[in-house]
RNA sequence: GCGGGCGUGGCGGAAUUGGUAGACGCGCCGGAUUUAGGUUCCGGUGACGUAAGUCGUGGGGGUUCGAGUCCCUCCGCCCGCACCA
């Protein structure tokens, strides 16, 4: 697989370029050169490029290589095409795994962190990314932490911090809470522990301040995926609706032997128009109600039991059947105090969304439609679709959620749906009950306020000192940080900062009594949130940033990761920009004006006649299609080919960046993340396509030999006439440059990179037509041009590659330093056209004539064609369609 | 269940956004160079057909002079989700 002949026999190949030394020649040479070290007062335009920062796992994977590899390229136009780029790199380098290092290999997480960030900085480096390194950062550095617990206290003075007792995922396994989005099928993200419902105490952000301006924000984020902010929306869930209060029928109320001494039912709903239809009211498991009547209802309380072990997974919602249980509670309809409507306990309504409970309506609703059908409870249409008759008009398998005009609903009957929302919030708003109005409009968001407080080691302390009589106490500013001790132990589960002698006991800074410090720590979602922020300033040792230098450098102009943070961290750091914003820090909206997500890295799976995982180094491949087989490296046992999997270490499907670069090079493992595919979608790595990427690789490095060649010793001056060999070589280039440069702006690099191919074919076919015959300066100027053109062209990608090609053609300094040229697109207008000729829609011929031509001599011309006339078989041309500079359509 | 996306040669994918379908790469076939293999270079490669040509972008229908692209409908695959009242 790895072609050993490459390393063996490199002297025989003098021409061959030497991927190793090169590369590491270069590296040096811009390191030393100090080339990518960004100031940040340069008066050119500030260009600000960002991917999303690494975990220090300890080894970076393929797909750090294609995020960045995309990244790289970006910062490398952008540098080229006269920016001032602020390209930076740092770890997101607090959370659990460090802890779990310690627990395992008896090293501190502190140790084990900065081990794997120096492992994984040398690997970065050897990619060759153009970072300015002097701005690395890293989130469990002091430097950094220090001004994140400033932010918190900051916050807290602005009262964008909560301490609420809530009820908690509690994770018994990691002994911490999860927020709601890291339970997943009821189980921790990490720890794969089913997780219980606690009640704690827990520190806040309040994101809910936000959720108006979150959601309008998104519509200004038009370089952003669609899917992304569709996303965000759908988990900022905004609903209008009315809240009504159903008043109970005192006399149904018996069986709960006057507890809880409630007289009313409170619902949500944002179908108001459709009470009429009411058939039934459903309130949550969970809900007050549905506890009191529980309490002397067995067979309720084993209902409540059942739909709670149903879980919150979508395969179990999906296939779960809606059901209810009775609880022979009646309230009445606000509209009309004889008519009385059961309450059902019901496994569909989530106590957390809205009231917990509402009203039934299953002609327009399918969930009250399945649920009426089980439990006979009837349908009552209220609203008639158009064009459909009201009197015949019913109700079938599917509820009808659509527009129409309201019927069987008394005085809203003849209304649309709009004006019957409206009419009922209006009467309900004026009817009142026990002092209060009926019914309240109400706005409702899903979003709920980010819970940040983990009960772990290895994360930013909470600033906060709690004290017996002055209560909750912030740490004083001169204080920060508030380091986290070194002296831990990890034999035990728990927090160890809760159980550690000394490092809890202070004294309180307003009292001077005994206190104890909060042993929480931060979430460490809440390290990357401000992180773009710090990059613009990251020494700052007195403040997190200098509102001047983050204005100047915010937004991020364009933003690279995984689509796995599509909510949670980008509306995290959206929030955080605005609560520095607050707080004075920054002076802008959002954070993030371009956004790329990119896809996955992807391999073939392969295991032995076991079962077991086999590693792609453990195996080989004969034949090709429906005749492809495996079989171990050793030997003849056969492998079974499995699925295309993203890469991971338990199907033991990785490829090894590092491997890979000592074999083929940062440039070649760049250039293949980025041509195979579209870069938001997957790529599938195979061999074939890397050792495509190594072949490349060597191909232009001929290819600029030989043009070196042409060009000879001297560059020619650019003469005043080309000749015709010339003028064509100079279109071909500059065509190229301007799709390259169009296609990179678009971040569309596998197209970019067919337009560097095509460039390549046709310079090599040009410089193999010249072969030993002597050459005009006119051409030698023209292949001068050219060449220069393309190692700029995929100098974004194989920035090795292209220095060496660059002074090759004989110039001093960098191309990584030097300008973009200019694509002349005048040179692309030639004043002949080609227009494709079609009879009936069908292409029939080609025709080449005068740019200037008018319609009727392209028409006359295009009718003469022998393959129309032959086409057209004597008919008459009943209509003859032009489009300038593109085609001709004979109508016959 | 809801929402979103996708479906193009043997494979990954292009297609100026309604105007030459299959760019470019991989693979495959043939040739040259080479002691041989590999490398490198040249040519070919959607299907059917000797050819003129016919067919062809998941299936069916429609709009249009013209559809991979727009509309309707069906099928298949992928992703997201919180039954959101």
């Amino acid at each position: 697989m790895i072609p050993i002949s490459l390393r063996e026999r490199p002297a025989m190949r003098p021409e061959r370029y030497n991927v190793r030394e090169s590369e590491a020649k270069w590296r040096k040479a811009w390191a030393d050169a100090q080339i990518f070290k960004t100031v940040n007062d340069d008066p050119r335009p500030k260009y600000y490029v960002l991917e999303m920062f690494p975990y220090p796992s300890g080894r970076i994977h393929m797909g750090h290589v294609r995020n960045y590899a995309m990244g790289d390229v970006v910062a490398r136009y952008r540098r080229a095409r006269g920016f001032n780029v602020l390209h930076p790199m740092g770890w997101d380098a607090f959370g659990l795994p460090a802890e779990n290092a310690a627990m395992q290999n008896n090293t501190s997480p502190a140790e084990w962190t900065y081990a794997n960030i120096a492992a994984m900085r040398a690997q970065l480096q050897s990619m060759g990314l153009s970072l300015d390194w002097s701005r690395e950062i890293a989130t469990c550095d002091p430097s950094y932490y220090k001004h994140q617990q400033k932010l918190f206290l900051d916050f807290l003075d602005a009262g964008l911090v909560a301490r609420k007792k809530s009820k908690v995922n509690w994770d018994p396994v990691d002994q911490t809470v999860l927020a709601n989005e890291q339970v997943i099928d009821g189980r921790g993200w990490r720890s794969g522990a089913i997780v219980e419902q606690r009640e704690l105490t827990q520190w806040f952000l309040k994101i809910t301040d936000y959720s108006d301006d979150l959601l309008a924000s998104l519509d200004r984020l038009d370089r952003w995926p669609e899917k992304v902010r569709l996303m965000q929306r759908n988990w900022i869930g905004r609903s209008e609706g009315l809240a009504v209060r159903f008043v109970i029928d005192p006399a149904t109320l018996g069986a709960l032997k006057g507890e809880p001494q409630t007289s009313e039912l409170d619902i949500y709903t944002t179908r108001p128009d459709t009470l009429f239809g009411a058939k039934f009211m459903a309130i949550a498991p969970d809900h007050p109600l549905a506890a009191a009547a529980a309490k002397h209802d067995p067979a309720l309380k084993a209902f409540i039991e059942e739909t709670r072990k149903l879980g919150t997974s979508v395969a179990a919602i999906e296939t779960a059947e809606k059901k209810g249980y009775d609880t022979g509670i009646r309230v009445a309809h606000p509209f009309d105090p004889e008519w009385r409507l059961p309450v059902y306990v019901a496994n569909f309504v989530l106590m957390e969304y809205g009231a917990g409970a509402i009203f039934g309506c299953p002609a327009h609703d399918q969930r009250d439609l399945d649920f009426v059908r089980a439990y006979g409870l009837g349908v009552t249409p209220v609203v008639c679709p158009p064009e459909l008759d009201p009197a015949s008009f019913t109700i079938g398998a599917k509820a009808y959620d659509g527009n129409g005009v309201m019927i069987n609903s008394r005085f809203l009957d003849g209304m649309t749906v709009d004006q019957a929302k409206e009419e009922v919030s209006r009467r309900l708003e004026q009817i009142t009950v026990g002092g209060n109005p009926q019914a309240k409009r109400e706005i409702n968001y899903k979003l709920r306020d980010w819970g940040i407080s983990r009960q772990r080691y290895w994360g930013c302390p909470i600033p906060i000192i709690h004290c017996e009589t002055c209560g909750v106490v912030p740490v004083p500013v001169k204080d920060l940080p508030v380091k986290l001790p070194e002296d831990v132990t990890f034999d035990q589960p728990g927090n160890p900062l809760n159980r550690h002698p000394t490092w809890k006991h202070v004294v309180c800074p307003q009292c001077g009594r005994a206190a104890t410090r909060e042993t929480d720590t931060m979430d460490t979602f809440v390290d990357s949130s401000w992180y773009f922020v710090r990059f613009t300033d990251p020494h700052n040792f007195s403040a997190p940033d200098d509102p001047a230098m983050a204005d100047h450098w915010l937004a991020v102009d364009q933003y690279i990761g995984g689509i796995e943070h599509a909510i949670l961290h980008l509306l995290y750091s959206r929030f955080f920009t605005r609560a520095m914003r607050k707080c004075g820090y920054l002076d802008l909206d959002e954070p993030f004006a371009g956004l790329f997500t990119q896809g996955m890295v992807v391999h073939e799976t392969y295991r032995d006649a076991d079962g077991q995982w086999l590693a792609p180094s453990e195996i080989r491949v004969e034949g090709d299609g429906d005749r492809r087989r495996a079989f171990l490296v050793e030997g003849s046992e056969p492998v079974e080919i499995g699925p295309t999997e993203k890469m991971s270490k338990s199907k033991r499907n990785t490829i090894d960046p590092d491997e890979i670069i000592a074999t083929y090079g940062a440039d070649t493992a760049r250039w293949f993340m980025l041509s195979d595919s579209p870069p938001e979608r997957d790529v599938i790595w195979t061999e074939a396509g890397v050792q495509g990427a190594y072949k490349q690789v060597q191909r232009l490095w001929r290819l600029t030999c030989e043009i070196e060649r042409i060009i000879g010793p001297e560059r020619p001056a650019p003469p005043a006439d080309y000749g015709d060999e010339a003028r064509r070589i100079r279109r071909i280039a500059h065509a190229a440059l301007a799709k390259i440069e169009d296609e990179i702006e678009r971040l569309r690099f596998n197209v970019c990179i067919a337009a560097i191919y095509e460039l390549a074919n046709e310079l090599a076919a040009a410089v193999g037509a010249i072969g030993e015959s002597p050459v005009g300066d006119d051409l030698r100027a023209a292949f001068a041009e050219a060449g220069d053109i393309l190692v700029h062209c995929f100098a974004p990608m194989m920035p090795h590659l292209a220095e060496e090609c660059w002074e090759a053609l004989g110039h001093k300094g960098f191309v990584a330093q030097s300008s973009w040229p200019v694509a002349d697109r005048s040179l692309l207008v030639s004043n002949h056209v080609t227009y494709v000729v079609q009879v009936n829609g069908k292409k029939r011929g080609e025709l080449t004539i005068e740019r200037d031509a008018d319609a009727k001599r392209i028409e006359g011309a295009a009718l003469a064609l022998d393959a129309v006339v032959r086409a057209m078989n004597d008919k008459p041309a009943r209509k003859v369609i032009i489009v300038p500079l593109r085609i001709v359509n004979v109508v016959v």
